[in-house]
Order: C-alpha cells, then sequence, then structure tokens
DNA sequence: GGTTAGCACTCGGTAGAATCGAGTGCTAGC
DNA sequence: GCTAGCACTCGATTCTACCGAGTGCTAACC
C-alpha cells in the first residue's frame, strides 16, 4: 500500500463572497447528481443576481485556484479535493431529520450485551442511518489496568492465560509449556501472575523471576507473551459495517475492489482513523489522508470517548461526492451518543 | 431473505457417453471462457470424432432434459444448475499445482498464535489459493465441558463473568447487579459457581440456588446469561478471507451488493454452510442451497474435525460458474490441514 | 470596471443504419 | 444415424449524423 506524504496544512484561504457561493452550489449540485455542473444551473439555483457569464467567468478563476476542474472543454465544472475541502470547512452545522435522530435514540435506549456487539451494531445502525460503509475503531486496552490474571490447564502441555482489564475487555493466550505441568505448577504460576501483574497495564514491563523451576518457566512464558501482543495490531478492535454499500456507492469495480480490500485490512484501518484523528481532522477528502488507493474517498471520523479519555472512534468510508452534511451529522450525533452510553455503563456494556 | 424449499434428490440420471462428453466440454469450456459455448467449438475440443451437427442435435437433447440453457436464439449454450451439478459429480478427483500444495504446506508448518487468528489467516489462504471468498467456520463450544468460570469486578455494580472451555475458547459476559456487591460477594460467587458449572456443558442445565441473599443472586445472574447465549447465534465463528474477491468474480454490481449484504450476517453464513454440510454436499450450487439471493453462487464446504468431532468448516463461495476442480481441490487440502493442525495442537493452537 | 448578451466552437452522448458473424434449426442426402 | 448445406436469427460492432449542454471570447452596456 503505497504511502504519500501528507499535506498538513490545508491552504484554504477565504474566498470572496460570490465565488465562495458559487463554488458551493457546484459543490452540492455535483453530490446531489453526480454530474458535471454548469454555469447557468449556478445562475440559477444560487441566489446571486448574475448571468451565466459572469458565473462562468468566476468559475475559470476557481479552476485555476485548483477548487474546481473540468472534465473536458465544454462540460460543466467538478470540485476537486481542495473544492470540497472549502466546501466541508465552511458547513454550517448540518442537521438529522428527527425521525434519524430518534432511530439514533432508541438504538442507544434498548441496546444491551457486550460491548463487542454494541459496538458492531452501533456500526451497523450508522451505515444504514448514511448509506455509507461504516468503521467502529475500539482503542486497545494497552493502558487499562489489569484486574484479573488466570492460567487455565486444558492438559499437561497446553495452558491458556486469560486477562481482564479495568475497562471491562478480556483477552486470552495460549500456552505451550514445554514440560508437563502439574495442576499445582498451574495454579501456584496463576497466583504468582496475579501477584506480579495486577495493577499494572500491558505497556509497564514487571520484573519476572528468574528461577529455572516449572513454575516459574511457566511465570515466565506467560508474562512474555502478554508482552508480545504490542507490536502487532495494537489490540485495537475494529467493526465494519454495511460493507456492502461499498459497491452501490462507487463505480467502477476496480474502485469497488481496492476499496473492499482495505477494508479487509484492519491494521491498515486502524491506522487511517488514527492518522487523521491525529491531525485533528473530522474528514479526510481524497488525497488527503495519503493513501493512492483511497484517492477517491473521504474518511469521516468522530472521537468516541470514556471518562473523557479516548476510547475508540467511529468513522464512516464514502466517495469523495459523498453527502458531507448529513453525514457528519450522523456521525458526531452516533460517536456522541455511544460516549454517552459507554460513560453511562462505567467503560463497559 | 426468501427461502426456498430445498431439493433434496439431485436426479441426476447417467446420461450415454456421447452426451456426458459433450455437456463436460461445454461446462468446462463456458467456465474458462464466460461465454456461450457453440456446437463447433465442442466438437474440435472434446475428441468424439463427430460433426457440429450432430453435437447440436445432441445439444438440444440436453437442452431438453434441463442441462443446458439459450441466453438467445442464435447463441451457444450455456450450463444450468442441473448441468453444473453433473459436471461436479462426475468430476474426476482434481488436483493442486505443486506450488500450492507447498504453500498450503508451508503455512501450516508456520502458523502460531491463538486459533482464532489461525482460522483467520486460514480463510485468507484459501481466498488467496482459489481468488474466491472463502469462509471458514467454528463450531459452537456448547458441548465443550468447562473448565474454569470466574467472575471479576469492575465496580460494585459491574462484573465480568469469564469462562473457559475445554476446546481452549474463552467467552466473556458483563453482568450488572442490581445492588453493590462487595469484593467477598464477588469471590465467593465465583467459587460457588465454579463449583456448579465445572465439567458441565453450556447445553447442560444445572441446579442454581434458590436463597435471596446477594451472593446467591449474582450466581443466579451468571448463570442465567450463561444459558441465555444458545439462542442467539450458537457461539459459532465466522471468519471471511477475501471479500473484496466478490467484487471481481461476480458482474453486475447488483449481485456484488447482494452478495456481500449476505457474507455481513454471519449467522445466515452459518445456517448457509451447515445446511449443505448436514445434508452431505461438498458443493451447492445455484437454486441448490435455496437462498434467493445467492442463485447466481456456487458454494463449496468441506468440514474441519477435532478427534473425529465435527469443529467447524471451510467454504469458498464463487459464481455458479467457479473452477471446481481446483477450488475442491483446494478446500479439500485445507480443511484436511487444518483437521490436522488442530488434532496436532490438541484442539487449540 | 464589472457585467452581460451574443455567438462561434467543442465534444461527449445518443440514435439509427448498416454490417458482421457466430451460432442455430432444418432438411436432404450419404 | 450422421453430416453437409443453407437460410435464418440476433447480439455486437462500427459508422454516421446530429443534438445540445456548456464553454470562451468579444463587443456593447451601465
Amino acid at each position: 500500500m503505497a504511502r504519500r506524504p501528507v499535506t498538513t496544512s490545508q491552504n484554504t484561504k477565504d474566498l470572496d463572497a460570490r465565488k465562495a457561493t458559487i463554488l458551493e452550489a457546484v459543490v452540492a449540485e455535483h453530490i446531489d447528481t453526480a454530474q458535471p455542473v454548469g454555469s447557468s444551473s449556478v445562475a440559477h439555483s444560487a441566489d446571486l443576481d448574475v448571468s451565466p457569464a459572469t458565473v462562468r467567468s468566476e468559475m475559470v478563476a476557481l479552476e485555476h485556484e485548483g477548487y474546481l476542474a473540468q472534465p473536458h472543454t465544454s462540460a460543466g465544472r467538478v470540485p476537486t479535493d481542495k473544492g470540497y475541502r472549502y466546501f466541508v470547512d465552511h458547513l454550517k452545522s448540518g442537521v438529522m431529520s428527527s425521525a434519524q435522530q430518534h432511530q439514533v435514540q432508541d438504538f442507544f435506549a434498548n441496546v444491551r450485551g457486550e460491548v463487542e456487539d454494541v459496538l458492531q451494531q452501533t456500526s451497523s445502525l450508522l451505515s444504514r442511518l448514511t448509506n455509507y460503509t461504516s468503521v467502529v475503531v475500539r482503542a486497545s486496552h494497552g493502558h487499562a489496568s489489569i484486574l484479573s490474571v488466570q492460567l487455565v490447564s486444558l492438559d499437561a502441555r497446553h495452558q491458556v492465560l486469560v486477562v481482564v482489564f479495568s475497562d471491562g475487555a478480556v483477552i486470552k493466550h495460549s500456552i505451550m509449556s514445554t514440560y508437563d505441568a502439574s495442576f499445582e505448577d498451574v495454579t501456584e504460576a496463576s497466583r504468582q501472575l496475579n501477584a506480579l501483574l495486577l495493577t499494572t497495564t500491558l505497556e509497564s514491563r514487571v520484573q519476572v523471576p528468574s528461577r529455572s523451576d516449572n513454575v516459574a518457566t511457566l511465570v515466565r512464558e506467560a508474562v512474555s507473551v502478554l508482552h508480545a501482543e504490542q507490536p502487532t495490531l495494537d489490540g485495537e478492535q475494529v467493526f465494519i459495517g454495511g460493507s456492502s454499500r461499498v459497491a452501490e456507492v462507487f463505480d467502477g469495480v476496480e474502485t469497488v475492489r481496492t476499496v473492499l480490500s482495505i477494508l479487509e485490512q484492519e491494521l491498515l484501518v486502524v491506522t487511517l482513523i488514527q492518522d487523521i484523528l491525529g491531525r485533528g481532522l473530522s474528514v479526510a477528502i481524497g488525497s488527503e489522508h495519503g493513501y493512492e488507493a483511497l484517492s477517491s474517498c473521504a474518511v469521516i471520523v468522530a472521537p468516541v470517548t470514556i471518562d473523557g479519555e479516548p476510547a475508540g472512534a467511529v468513522g464512516l468510508l464514502g466517495p469523495t461526492r459523498m453527502k458531507y452534511p448529513e453525514a457528519l451529522a450522523a456521525a458526531a450525533m452516533v460517536s456522541q451518543q455511544l460516549t454517552r452510553h459507554l460513560d453511562g455503563e462505567d467503560g463497559l456494556g
């Protein structure tokens, strides 16, 4: 997956009022119709009392400044990524239909079950609301403290390590011992692990016993397996909803393929979302997120917190000509309601 | 999702040798080219020494008997589901390239990690091998015996119930108590739960204490939450690999959409696979599996066992004109190797 | 100077006609 | 029973003409 350098500054200085109106009209209409937009329809729709000819001359200016592009001579104008960016940056906060608002409220009033299930369903909800593919990311439990460690024997050579975190997450790891571990060994190792790890986090490193008896070996093995957890995927979980939307929202089999195959790579998705979030954006349009393969996509993200701490994010993936007002509003409302829901449950469903 | 009655008997009585050869030639060529197949190419390719005209008259017969169809007059023939069925039923066992065989062996020689990860990667492997979308289903732990039950307190009102099964699976459930549970209450409840549930299975029902003290309430809550596990999804896990293949393998956005949206519904996928498996088939073609929406798909399944007991299945989803010999061989080899891998690990990775 | 009406020009999209050709079904003869 | 021959069908391709939405430019207008 080719990664291009990221443009940090948006370089969207304000346009004069009329250019802005025209740009916004073009973007809005193109989002609506998926067609290049001509000067006359802009002249009529936007309530500036000027002739198409005037609009045209403004359009060439906007084209020179990089906000618009022309698929070919004698076609209308189409927004560039920069054009969309301006549009998004100058959006007055959108609204959701009250029917949709109710839908969200009802959802959160009625969900129950494990956090994982709630997050998966939230992802589906967001996708249904917007008709785009939705992504919900749950932050890693890297800095949640450990509440319980338990080693359970499957048989003499196989043990399962189960760790419960303060955020309610549970992880398991399988351990294969190199010698036959007695029931007592395992129980004792389990006891020592608790003593060792309780209240620490996955990020902290602990002193392991250096003895070479069976129990110490088990303990060392368990601790090392836990610490090995980090490098791969940081323990984030990804929940994708409405992946079938990809097929209806993008045109061109090739694009659909590419986007789907990116969605298959959870690590990539997590990185992407965190990247955007880290840059303090709520939308990344086209080339902005730096993934060549997603150059025809826009990504909307909204953070989710628990007790004020970052706990994940919700995201939406659509074409650059996505319905920003609605999508932004939906993402905002869902992330906010999800945050409240998780807070209300003390960090766990 | 409309469900049609399932055809149980295949009704594929043998055809005479020449018809069979012709039918097989048509199917093979159509799988290869995706085009309707004409009489002359069959006459040349298959080594029957007859003229196209003869082939033609056989073809009308095959059409009457329902093995072939004509998209329109003056086009070649295309196999029907029944035609594919005959082809599959009379397939001499296919072969995999030795390169692919090595790929599979290398994979299983080198995978490590949790079963879940292994299964997910196996799914990706199978998809890469075949260029179709792959599904790996892990059977529910409904009749694995319980090795350990633990109740962990998040805070006074929230507990996490963690259960470890003999097959190495770990499940968790969140519990909200209606009163403040002390640390001692939780420890005691945990102890009692162990006494109650150890060596039982999720399917068995146990006698819960009828007292109304705090501990008993916790215990009842925990047990009921466990038993409630069953009805929804039976605890099966689904791992889908290469969903992006859908976009390149089916034509028509609508089909892609439908197939993707079915893959989103895990319950449906599990049912489908188990259904096919239950009918003792290894392939379900077009209308055979009874899902209207998948009428242009073929599904290949192969069971996976642990110690001879059913433990899940691997599956492939492709168009009815999929490359059956290769796909069947790949599914067979992967399921067999996976079975061996899981057996070798004593039922757990 | 900014705005506008007028106009010639561009060029993608569509509709229709002509044609091609792969493939069929039928029939008569071997 | 097989096959050569033949008329016929019908989707796909190509070509042409043409329409019209939209542009850029210029000259006049306020």
